[in-house]
DNA sequence: TTGTAAGCGTTATCAT
DNA sequence: ATGATAACGCTTACAA
């Protein structure tokens, strides 16, 4: 009596099923090339005794994890939180799981994040942006980690990419302003330091008002990072400037909130005397007295196509999925000409 | 010449630092039982040669993953992203790592995820609330996975659950109004039918109001999920009624924001006219152009105890933590004593 | 303090 | 279609 109580296992399933261990583990990962007879009988013993094949060992044999490593400046934005969503149920569907990080804005941590990551034995890592630490790429080409960068996009990417074109909205939305008739402009950033999605919108928003020979005069142009208050004081500031621009573009969703309630806080006009508009689309957006015009990010499947695109890859198949999230521009309330 | 090109491991490691792979194993896992020579030799070799221990190895040969499951309703809300980024950060310096899964507040999609879970090898489990699938407690047990409820608290709940008691929270905002002189009470809860947590606050609002031998009429009583425009519509609804409450509770932070904004738009005074209070505590709600009193949850708090509240107990510390994160009454300009 | 070697629970390569 | 058995890469008694 060597073996008083077995463990259940891949093993104690073979024995009492009275067949081998590579059948049971045939019946579980490739069923149809199994008889119906063993699978069935097989299949009763796995539930009678409530196995749980162990994934470490199975990674041990394949070297292969299913998990994918997705690393986020922060989780609590709203952009970024439905991407994970998205990214997580699309993960499920297709048969992996979610590993997550948060950098902080941080790159020397999303490195190390990242390098956890593939101790943890993750198949493929997901960042944001493409600024990373410069060692980054090679560590993932070094140890065999396909990866992908989310909510960028420029046609030089493709492949390596998923999400809207910031650079693309931006210029869309300011072209959207200077068709309006405006041509003073005051812009609340958010921070581009640690942030090179940021910096693109920038660029479009430059761009596009370049091509009109028109820029963004110094007193009208701010940096905020992302919460409602620097939106209010950022906007207060601008707005306080003689002359004040027409228009103001706002980096992100709780900057362009923040304008907009300073804006009601000090009784000026929107779109009257001056046009607010923002980046990203949250609810609070379309209830506020005067609702915001803003650029849509379909976050939720920027995080979906992620993990169709790196599943794809992972799994050798034909990549189809596209790479462009469009980011369209919803008109509300909040624009419109400037005053005469 | 049996091995051309080793790939890099332990053994590769081992082989060029001239020792055995056990030693190696040790230098990483305890190095002080390693003598201080070997031990820089053989970090000098693993930095060279940049090797990765792979987990799932390890994993195998300890029975231990080192990693964490929690399975979310949602990861779009404030509390629970918050809840998430905490929790993350502190398993992280830990030294474990966070698997995350979504249920869509459905207990069947729960426990599937559950299942998926333990064949990853999570170590334990994190859930919120502590309504679950009948048969999920079960399993842990027969898994041997330790579990922790999230975001409830109730004195015979102490050592599985970390967060606010939410009968009390609600039963002492409830009080706080009724100690303003407020008599008639008007409430937009969430849906508790698959929220034991919305159910609780619903219970310490009737509670507190029992003690005084109020409660709430039928008509001031609604139902809602956790959208601004839900809760807009319902307290529109409410605020139709004749007589119409002095006070209305809000049961979470969107519907409380829908509500003061509706507010607004129908021109009722508030606090003159009605006092809205709410749950949970976000930055819209102060800066709102009358700022909301509310219930402040501390979820990152949540998140981190729960943390070292499981991690300890999986490496079999005596518990110090505590369990319930205090849920405090935030009194801005949205309340104030009744109409006379 | 260090080395030897037996697992850990699967999968995958051969045969049969 | 099924079975025997050698990996997979690390940890950990047990020995030295």
């Amino acid at each position: 009596m060597p073996n008083e109580a077995q463990k259940v296992g891949l093993r104690q399933v073979a024995k009492i099923a009275g067949v081998s261990t590579a059948t049971v583990s045939r019946a579980m990962n490739t069923p149809e090339i199994v008889s119906a007879e063993l699978r069935e009988r097989i299949a009763s013993v796995v539930e009678r005794l409530g196995w749980v094949p162990h994934a470490a060992a199975r990674a041990l044999a394949t070297r292969r994890s299913g998990v994918i490593g997705a690393v986020f400046p922060t989780l609590t934005h709203g952009d970024f939180a439905r991407a994970i969503e998205g990214l997580q149920d699309e993960l499920t569907h297709l048969g992996y799981t979610l590993l997550l990080a948060c950098s902080n804005y941080d790159i020397d941590q999303e490195f190390r994040q990242v390098r956890k990551f593939v101790e943890r034995g993750v198949d493929a890592i997901l960042l944001v942006g493409e600024l990373h630490h410069h060692e980054l790429k090679g560590f993932l080409v070094q140890n065999e980690r396909p990866s992908l960068n989310l909510f960028v996009y420029s046609p030089e990417t493709h492949g390596t990419s998923v999400g809207p074109d910031n650079h693309k909205a931006l210029y869309r939305l300011t072209r959207y302003l200077i068709d309006l008739g405006h041509r003073r402009f005051g812009v609340i950033a958010q921070d581009a330091a640690a942030n090179d999605r940021a910096g693109a919108r920038l660029q479009g928003i430059r761009d596009a008002l370049a091509e009109h020979g028109l820029a963004v005069r110094p007193d009208h142009s701010t940096m905020g990072q992302w919460t409602i208050r620097e939106g209010r004081e950022l906007f207060r500031r601008i707005a306080g400037q003689e002359p004040r621009p027409t228009a103001v573009i706002c980096g992100n969703a709780y900057l362009t909130v923040g304008a907009l309630l300073e804006s009601l806080s000090l009784g000026i006009g929107v779109p009257e005397e001056m046009s607010i508009v923002g980046y990203d689309d949250i609810e609070i957006m379309r209830e506020l007295p005067t609702p915001i015009t803003t650029v849509r990010v379909l976050s939720e499947m920027v995080g979906r196509r992620a993990a169709q695109c790196i599943v794809g890859r992972l799994e050798g198949r034909e990549e189809t999925t596209e790479f462009e999230c469009g980011a369209e521009i919803i008109v509300r309330a909040s624009s419109g000409p400037p005053p005469v």
